[in-house]
DNA sequence: GATGAATGAGCCTTCATTCAT
DNA sequence: AATGAATGAAGGCTCATTCAT
């Protein structure tokens, strides 16, 4: 009994669709990165997401596939990101490539999803008994992580910038460190960004 | 008029009654550590301490109150650790005293709770809203070790082992980082520690 | 552009869930009148109303908090009641005024609260360490008898019909007694009814 | 392995158990009357007797237990009790012994365990699924006054003090309202006690 | 006899999930 | 599509009862 005025759009109705997911899901991921898995409440993203709760299991059937959805949504995103590709054509050295990745991590933005994603896998590696389907998701997404970094490390070693040792180890190591320390207290690094990053840079960098 | 029968172990009973609160406090610290405050439960300490969740509230009032007993216990029983003392006698320069300790801290065993002591802390500053005693006795433990390396840090900076700059801000990066990496997956840390630790020093030694 | 299917029953929505609060309401007035405050357990009280208990939670936040909306919705309701009017209008002596008044209050159905009302104010007023709110409500609610009932002492008092003496305690010690059989056994009450309030009347009535 | 030196103090023994049991009883009843039964909790009473929990349990088998036992043995006592004995040597009129009675009972001490009997029984009946035994000692308990009292008011009806009327009703209300009256709020009696007492005794005397 | 350690059933409350509208 | 009413499993805490000493 719907009369429908401009029968021709169908694809607007998915777009809207997809639009209202997608509004779910960055709510989701926000809530899920400050709150820790277990404790964010369907309740909580709802609300930030200015949807009922009832409208969350609409779009999705538990809040384990929320997670997981929005997850792997995010990375996709993610991966869409200007930064990797900023950093690639800003010529700079490569250590001067991870510091500004570094930076990057440290600011935090509603955009920029980036370090709400590291948090979020900070927070499932560090709980037991994930089903496979997450265990692939992280697995993925900090390859993703390494593959855009591990070209810096190698080449910063050739170059003599960053020490050397096991490439893979080193960014293991780097990459470790820095998703500690995103799970915890960014706010933190707010203050004297630049020059606590040079302090961590530090650990990389010959001299 | 009372005749009392074995009048010995009045002390006897006194040990057990302690070591059994010490036994449950031992458990709470690991269960708080490992899993965070909130997703803590009552029953997991239980069994963890092999007795029954009402025996946990003969000895306690409130979860509340098993965190901050447990945690005060903890931190006074990591005072008198042998850690601190050891690294005074050895005679080793500031940086190597700082690299055992960082080595230390990575090292977990039973008898050694410091670690969960740093995750549990990490856990309590990143929530808010904690009563004022909570406060108080994170801010007093966090303060122990500051009180403990400043002077080695202090003294590193001195005989030009430590880069310059501030020394208090660069202690609280130091730390900052250090129980951010405890906090999360100290397994990480136990393979090759030795160069992973080496690796961390890195960023405060000058060379 | 969203399209209302059914825009009439804005109205229903509302009326329909304060019907189920109050059906709660009523439910709980019952419950809490005939086991006391603290006997009175949720459960009892969402099988009473015929709901879940996590229905119970949906409307209402704590059971304190059921019992003082239920408690200031029923004296509310008992305000809007006709027995006042009623004996106002019917042009009775004071002394019979009283008297209907005291038959009403043993005459207990499911719309006429009025009882549960007094033994829940019974059972609070014996209790101690009450939150100001609901001292507030037991006084108020005790004060409207007052109110409604000493203009019938007075006025009988100047007729003749009731005893001399300080207006204000006879009413009061009248109240109590009224009070304390209605939170006992107000079945005792309903055989002879009639000749059972005589009896309690002679208490006050001048003959 | 016990050595008795004085081996003929069985009956001592005897006491003294009979001492402790007593003293819990007393305990038991003073704290049932104050919280009402379900509400009382065996360590108020363990406390009120200023023994261990456990030793309560060394005497009686349950909660239950603690209540037929302490009230069947109150009962006795009161019926020892002096009250009874002292009124009907008085030579005072039915009337007045009945005034004497009621004043006592709202004469509350340590020793008079009269007006405790008198909540618990009154707490007693309005609880529904009692068992057996309970319902005897209470109806038993509940008969003593019925025999104690009803000569007085059988004899102020044929002496024209007390009102005609079924004289077994009217001992009925009287007790009813009574047992009301001190199971909800003695301390509202105490004052004016004699005044109060006398618009009570007003139901019942003819004039 | 006497103590209090130890257990577990049961209650209040929260929250993921389902369902009627 | 959207809301929020409704349900029930699970967790914190209390307390009657049992048991070791």
């Amino acid at each position: 009994m719907k009369i429908n005025m401009a029968p021709l759009n169908n694809e607007q109705i998915e777009q809207k669709k997809n639009e209202r997911k997608a509004q779910i899901m960055r709510a989701a991921i926000k809530v899920f990165a400050d709150n820790g898995i277990k404790l964010t409440k369907i309740s909580m993203i709802a609300k930030e997401a200015k949807v009922s709760h009832g409208l969350v299991y609409h779009y999705f059937n538990s809040k384990d596939e929320i997670l997981s959805e929005s997850l792997e949504w995010a990375i996709e995103e993610k991966k869409a990101d200007q930064v990797f590709h900023d950093l690639k054509e800003s010529q700079n050295s490569p250590l001067e490539q991870i510091k500004q990745f570094t930076q990057f991590a440290f600011t935090e933005s509603d955009t920029e999803i980036t370090s709400s994603v590291f948090r979020i896998m900070q927070n499932l590696s560090s709980s037991n008994g994930l089903p496979d389907h997450l265990k692939d998701l992280v697995e993925k997404a900090g390859q993703f992580y390494i593959e855009s970094l591990y070209p810096l490390f190698y080449e910063g070693q050739k170059t003599g910038e960053i020490i050397q040792g096991d490439t893979e180890e080193l960014l293991g190591v780097y990459l470790t460190i820095l998703s500690s320390i995103m799970a915890d207290d960014p706010s933190f690094w707010k203050e004297h960004m630049e020059w606590k990053v040079e302090i961590l840079l530090r650990m990389i960098s010959a001299r």
